[in-house]
DNA sequence: TTTAAAATTGCAAAGGTTTGCGGTAATGTT
DNA sequence: AACATTACCGCAAACCTTTGCAATTTTAAA
């Protein structure tokens, strides 16, 4: 039962040595064609696959990529991944997919999970409580580069691959003066992310740049669940919105629920507006207006910057990702 | 520089032996506490980790479990993967998540991918183009114990966890005749996979038992968008059905959509009955009807299941998961 | 027929950890 | 004082691969 695939064993059976089955079976031009045949046949034969374990300690780099999200259920991220994965694949990289659940507690672990697995590099999106950024510098001194994406930190000593967040904002803010619309409720989420407050920021200062008569109130839904009470609360008060802005497809779902349950129509009684990756919208009746947040898309830059990190070793960089409106008929 | 944070430096500094160390970290009972506390401060003081490779390396069995299915962004198998995720940390492992989209190439890649990984186990949900299942057989025979579930082999020679398809089936007959629908429009995914045939089966047979005058006509959608074309056919035609059944959430979110577009209403034109995770349903005014599979309880069960094969080396089993009726005023 | 160059191959160390076994020193027992 | 325990600790091999360098054989050149 000596028998594992091995290049000892292999070796032993050959009567050659260890070094030259390794580097026949990489075709190192120092082997004899002949040799290479015979090593290649009985590894063939053994179906051996090199032990990944000892590779990466000898070499000290395994080919995995840390990928940290909230929620791999969220379309967007899953686009994201799928991007990525794909891309990753292509590069002979193999994703290490965690999700925080937007626990710091759990975030940590999972950083430390990369750094333990010694991965080529890791792809963060925030959690929405995560304040204290030390570990993510530790790690990234340690020499494991992140790249931070969508949900990113203030902080510009980094590498960043971000939605153009406070344009989105300005977007909306003119689709919604254009539509002749007066009163928003503008629901974001956790207002300590930075793509919270550039889309709020970007949102009000244009509403106020172009028009005096639009009241726009801003609320924050921590969820799905608190965005249907939100919505249902307001819509029931006299002063209702005639407009309802969701920056998020988790809001936005919450919103739809609402709506459905006070039997309400688009956009008749109530108009909606969203920044979503689209599944969401394509589901009401009409469809949900929205400004199309592209994952794929970032998904896509952000393995392009993965690759200058390793080619060119760069150490901070901004990419940003511009965003179109896609009309639906719900505003 | 020769700092890095190894059971060597430690040692080194400490001036003890490598395995003296390694035990202390242990808090093996040969080790006098003296030195623990020694070894432990320092260890802390440098970042200690040991090194997961060197670890696996040695071990041979590394602390993961790979993941395979069809797409994570299904909410059925994100939640199945939320309930894995959160048992396996538990117990220090660490999942490689991977997905097939249907490709019994990439599938295939990634059982290799698993392999090479030297994972402690597979859990694996089919792709639905996947005939040939030699190469699970082969890995299984390797060593690596594989976990179906959810879309499972038809052989009953493995490890399988799944829903009570044929029941749930059933149960959608029992629900339809019971609301005195006529007319159904049953719409089910790709024909070659075992829960498509039981559910079908269960669906048809229980009908036909219930009463002759039900009219029952299956169709298969082999995605999204071709469900939702199918539907608006159908609801076109003269004798449009009643109601329509959908197997799966993908169905479902096509239907939703058809329904839409046509502007019909839910359920005086058209009544639905989903099979669900629940969360498409809840999108809806009024909320789907739908007999709930629960992926968080299917992935439990199958956490427990690699338990006992850990334990007491199973091989074979079958485990199967009841599903209950969740009323939404679609039917 | 030497000598030089080229073509092959092997040796051995390194990467970090685990672990069986043997060794030393301290303590306890007659 | 002689012996048996007990408490600690270290040696060295093993896990498998990669790779610089040395060693060997073959071929070419002079």
């Amino acid at each position: 039962m000596g028998s594992k695939a091995t290049l000892k064993n292999i070796a032993g059976i050959l009567q050659i040595s260890i070094s030259t089955v390794s580097r026949a079976l990489k075709d190192h031009p120092d082997i004899a064609q002949e040799t290479k045949r015979k090593v290649r046949e009985l590894a063939e034969l053994m179906d051996y696959e090199p032990n990944a374990f000892a590779v990466y300690l000898r070499t000290n780099e395994s080919k995995v990529i840390g990928l940290i999200v909230p929620e791999i259920s969220n379309y967007f991220y899953h686009s994201f991944v799928a991007a990525v994965e794909e891309e990753a694949r292509k590069k002979g990289y193999t994703l290490l997919i965690l999700q925080s659940g937007n626990d710091p507690a759990i975030e940590e672990a999972n950083l430390k999970l990369c750094k333990l697995n010694r991965v080529a590099c890791i792809f963060v999106a925030l959690s929405s409580e995560t304040r204290d950024l030390s570990t993510f510098t530790r790690i990234n001194a340690s020499g494991i580069p992140i790249v931070f994406f969508d949900k990113v930190p203030e902080d510009n000593n980094c590498i960043k691959v971000c939605l153009a967040d406070r344009d989105i904002g300005r977007l909306a803010a003119r689709t919604i003066v254009a539509k002749g619309k007066k009163s928003v409720l503008a629901m974001f989420g956790n207002p300590n992310l930075s793509i919270t407050r550039k889309r709020k920021q970007g949102l009000t200062e244009e509403v106020k740049k172009l028009s005096p008569f639009v009241e726009i109130s801003t609320v924050t839904a921590n969820n799905t669940e608190e965005s249907k009470s939100i919505l249902m609360e307001a819509c029931q008060k006299k002063d209702k919105p005639d407009t309802v802005f969701c920056m998020s497809d988790e809001i936005l779902t919450g919103v739809i629920m609402g709506i459905n349950k006070l039997g309400l129509r688009i956009p008749q009684d109530i108009a909606v507006l969203a920044i979503s990756n689209g599944f969401i919208p394509k589901l009401t009746n009409p469809e949900i207006t929205y400004i199309e947040t592209s994952g794929a898309i970032l998904g896509k830059k952000a393995m392009q910057t993965f690759s200058e990190i390793i080619e060119k070793g760069l150490e901070k960089k901004l990419d940003v990702i511009s965003s179109k409106l896609v009309e639906g008929g719900s505003i």
